[in-house]
DNA sequence: CATGAATGAGAGTTCATTCAT
DNA sequence: AATGAATGAACTCTCATTCAT
């Protein structure tokens, strides 16, 4: 047989993520019902019970899987020195791990509301803080620190706010980048000034 | 009479949309419900229906009324020549507006997912097509594009994400726009060079 | 018009109430649910949760109503002197109070296991306890104190063990209380021997 | 092999029955669930199903095994002559049969309605209706007919009604029983009187 | 002897909305 | 200008039960 029986195991769990990540995305978390969920996968409602044992259990599964790049960079980062040659490769790796889940990270950034009181919210408001730590100086000017946050920011929104500029998506994911970048290096050479 | 009736009329009206605006921005839109803004307000849910149609309408009701001056702003912007200074200035217009109404637009901010279908979702979108096209010149190198885009997208971004950072809210604006304006003029020197 | 509408006001609420009793008290609390109490009333399951928040509260507010004649007699109780005759008073008070309201503490004792842990459990429990403090003197032999709670007990048991023996109700209850004061008498003798 | 299939077999259910019972018996029958009994267990609910075709079945198969000696008592009763002294015997054994199952009792006791229309229901009334006709005698006086009901079930309250009193188990059972011989005594001389 | 995966039915609850008064 | 009463549709979630393996 072909398809063995543990291959089998998580199918119809991990057919449930890509489907509720999708409309998670398209439609929002509250609008999106289990129900419409199930129906898509042509389940029942009680099977999506079975593997997960919530609405929001199932969204923070997606989260925690797809999320995992991220926390990893943060960890790398942590551990290196403070210069601007690792910021710039801090945002270059948020780059490949936002682009590398768009769906999810759509997501946070459009349903902010209601993410915020989910226990999701926590450890995404977490990674935030923490890359903006890893980016920005605290002693720096305030102009300095915008701008790193601002660098961080810029990628966020770069990955949708592009739609109405004409190029090829990679392409516009390097134009980001190296706006960011540049941002990064402003940033520095204040610090340096100062 | 010190107080004619259409004082009155408008007086509910607008505490309802005042409560609604609050609980819009704290909650988000689908958490907040009909029966919590009457109980707020110690008046039944019929009595928002006395002074709005729908659910969407009260919030409809709310961003038009506040979102006036950013359609002047466009208005305004749209009968002046393309240059720098209008651009700049157009920047620095829109943080009079954003922090003019801070609820309303982290309203818009965190509930994207929400938004986009209701009738509100195209006007909004539609506002921010126009300043990125008041901002950008779709001729200019990719770079440059998505320079002037993250000018637009910093301020909505600066309005929640420098919380982290140390100093009174004033000075935090003039960082966000002096950045913001930063990046408007190095668009426009890679216009010039090019 | 016979029936004004004040008369009408509450008039959806109390047959809530009645067809709920009724029911609680045929199958029990949790077999009975809200469908089946708004499809008897001919309204919606929603109807029931403008009247009442819970469904728990639907029993409580009717434990609330219909068991205040127990709270007056214990108020009352507690400011008579701990005689003989005072007791005995409580006990054909409360025979009163109990046939009054025959449903209702059917419903009590059938459901034990699920009234534990409702809220309305704890009020049901102080009465029984405040009852026993009133009719047993804690000083006296054992045999005494469990001759005095089964005074009580035999009360509750009479309501519905009575069923096999031939009679009228009336009858029934009398010699229901004859028994009971009985060995309230009895249990006063032993405190008077010892 | 130290341990025969058949010990082993009976092991896995008569733990689902120990564990059943305790949770029917502080929970009621309907708020315990099979996957509550189950995780207790660290067995599937699947498990469950292989050894008892329904929960009511579980449910059955515990008070057949632990009421026989109720049974048991009747039948021997029923054999007898109906004197007192065969009266005081049967409560005396009776309270042996109840102390030495007291979760199962206070099951039946907490969980009237819930049993009502279990098909146990139907034994359990018939054990009652049995013995009450061992202990009453059905052309005397009603209120003799009372007090031997009384006796019979001022046993069953007297399990747990006496909480509030000081003193020992094995003592408060003692007078329970005390007070019980004497209500039928009380009966009897009612008969004769008569 | 037991599991993993799933189902169908139904539970309690909440919501935006309506309308006669 | 506002209320009281109600609805219909939907929601998340839980349950006892089944069955192939």
């Amino acid at each position: 047989m072909a398809t063995p029986h543990h291959a089998r195991r998580s199918d119809t769990r991990s057919r449930i993520q890509d489907v509720a990540l999708k409309l998670f995305a398209e439609q929002g978390y509250e609008k999106t019902s289990l129900r419409e969920i199930a129906e898509r996968l042509d389940v029942t409602k009680a099977a999506l019970y079975y593997h997960f044992k919530t609405k929001e259990d199932l969204l923070l599964s997606i989260s925690e899987d797809l999320s995992a790049p991220v926390d990893e960079l943060i960890a790398w980062a942590q551990g290196q020195p403070r210069t601007l040659a690792t910021k710039q490769e801090v945002l270059r790796r948020y780059s490949d791990a936002l682009w590398g889940a768009t769906d999810l990270f759509r997501f946070f950034q459009e349903n902010q509301a209601t993410v915020r009181d989910l226990a999701i919210g926590e450890s995404f408001r977490e990674r935030i803080t923490a890359l903006s730590e890893l980016l920005k100086e605290p002693d720096s000017s305030m102009t300095a620190q915008v701008r790193s946050l601002t660098a961080l920011f810029a990628m966020h929104a770069g990955m949708h706010a592009t739609q109405n500029v004409e190029g090829d998506p990679e392409e516009k994911r390097a134009a980001v980048l190296e706006v960011a970048l540049d941002l990064l290096a402003q940033a520095d050479a204040d610090l340096v000034t100062n």
